[in-house]
DNA sequence: TTGTAGGCGTTATCAT
DNA sequence: ATGATAACGCCTACAA
């Protein structure tokens, strides 16, 4: 086939004239797969996304959908696939069967089987998140703990003794969570340093559990002055528990944490947050993914992602704690 | 290759085993896109989404999430393309290069060039909307005109007399998107049939824009006690809108529409509302697609969904006008 | 029951 | 400058 007018080689007008209108009458296509079975690649990467029971949270959304941006700008195809769950298959699909060049893992685990899986394939790959051990595989992963320490301490500074921190499912703890552990880490740490009374409370992801955590942890610890939260899909029930227990945020009550930053935004009055930079999160992934792809035996980059922590209006001093609400009507 | 041995015909176990031991050792594994270019298909479906810019809806986020679901269910693969914007390369990607076996067409506007391209290509779709002409294609929609006429009606009935409908936003309506165009129809069919006064704003698919288009909605038309939308994105806005003005939903105003049930639900108070069932929508999608692609010639399915409206607890009857607001203390 | 050959559509190489 | 040919890996029909 004189295909070869790909810009490869040089071609006469008059040819190409020829080629061209075979093409038109011929209604000729190229076919991906006879490509894909030549040059040994198939231009696609695979997006390992979590399962569709556990709906995405908008940061994994906006991640997922900057993946693909990315990914298009650079001519390749994305592959979804959701792991975990009942569907294994797909997953295992797409590492055994040359379906991608190579695959973004999202929500890894701090022990992942999928991590050895992929090694064993010998699959380029780059993590979202990272495992426990010390795997030479590529990540990606935002700093939670430093993230989180740095929020507690916020909180210290301004003057709150007790603290509460609102983390993820406990399923998702309970699976070696990368995030909501590291959380867990930067929370003690800030904790110790600044001599504070810290409670951890596990949340699912929606706004109906972090109303109740809220409420519940309101009733078992009269006391507290502030949140902070790594569960950004909580929030609407945890500004809705507070304004239901009459608590104005921020002079009553101080929340803080890590959030897309839509919600952080949209949150009322606007919160005091790391805003989780997804945008910047899929490209950096795309990029590092087709590196790897390109050289395979380059020792593993690790990127690790402390957004800034934006002021907003989510905190405040701690109320005064006697006599307390009324102390900021004086001002 | 001896390896038929994938069921098809009958083999001494001595060489299976000594196949496997083979197998073992050399590490094979299938090669999807030699199988492909061989079958003549590839197992594998187009998604495609709208452009990353435009944020996704929670709605339409399910509904990725239940197609990738439902299509893995099928062993077939989901590749995800963002057309629109400036990379439309991927689109044509997924249609002139047999990469898929058929596409699921999200978003679909009344006039929308994708059809016609994919119609001669001859690749099988389905779409997510319908367009305007009555071009031979197979579909899912919703039923927004029907949805929105039952939300205004029961409005009507409870004694509202001006009436606001907070659609998408202006560009999108521009490009004559099909839910925008219909639930307009619904409304101003309501209106007539019921003889009130009704006024149509467009909104941006977030939460700072439906605040603001309330707000605005409150001051030019002081008199009016419900709104109807088709815009969950502005839910949160519309809220706090509302809120701000000391208004309380729904003594003083009602509140009604189509949205995901988790919007529905997590409203304040719970929205009654069409719950777009996104998931049946997206099982239903993949279905429809794999009958097309197993008989293309097979006259076009067309499913309308008209889900239930639940009644919650966002409208109530319509506040008296003169004196107003404490009436209801009365009660 | 098992082995072998040919072709799916592309592209790279070799010959013209 | 262009036409012919082989090979990528899988599947299947046919031969042994």
């Amino acid at each position: 086939m004189s295909y070869a007018l790909s810009g490869k080689r040089h071609v006469a007008p008059s040819t190409r004239r020829r080629i061209q209108d075979v093409i038109d009458e011929l209604g000729y296509r190229p076919n991906a797969a006879a490509r894909a079975l030549k040059e040994g690649r198939t231009r696609t990467i695979g997006l390992v996304i979590p399962p569709a029971g556990n709906r995405l949270t908008h940061m994994q959304l906006d991640f997922v959908a900057s993946v693909v941006d990315a990914a298009a700008r650079v001519d390749l195809d994305v592959l979804l696939s959701s792991s975990g769950g009942d569907h294994d298959r797909s997953f295992e699909r797409l590492v055994s069967e040359y379906r991608v060049d190579g695959v973004i893992l999202m929500e890894i685990r701090l022990e992942d089987p999928r991590v050895g899986r992929l090694q064993k394939a010998g699959l380029p790959f780059v993590g979202i998140g990272h495992t426990a051990g010390d795997q030479q595989m590529p990540w990606i992963d935002v700093d939670y703990a430093g993230l989180i320490q740095h929020c507690v301490r916020h909180l210290a500074d301004l003057g709150h003794r007790r603290v509460a921190l609102v983390t993820r499912s406990p399923e998702l703890i309970a699976a070696g969570y990368g995030p909501a552990r590291r959380a867990r880490e930067g929370f003690e740490t800030a904790l110790t340093e600044r001599g504070l009374d810290g409670i951890e409370v596990p949340c699912g992801d929606d706004a109906r559990s972090g109303q109740e955590c809220v409420e519940a942890l309101l009733r078992s610890h009269p006391d507290l002055t502030a949140v902070t939260t790594i569960n950004e899909a909580a929030l609407p029930g945890i500004q809705r528990a507070l304004a239901d227990t009459g608590l104005e945020v921020p002079y009553d009550f101080s929340i803080t944490g890590v959030a897309a930053r839509t919600w952080a935004e949209d949150f009322r009055p606007p919160l005091t947050a790391a805003d989780v930079p997804a945008q910047e999160m899929g490209e950096k992934a795309v990029s590092l993914l087709v590196e790897r792809i390109a050289s395979p035996d380059t020792p593993p980059r690790h990127i690790l992602l402390t957004p800034p922590i934006s002021l907003r209006s989510s905190t405040a001093a701690a109320p005064t704690p006697w006599p307390s609400r009324v102390d900021r009507a004086a001002h």
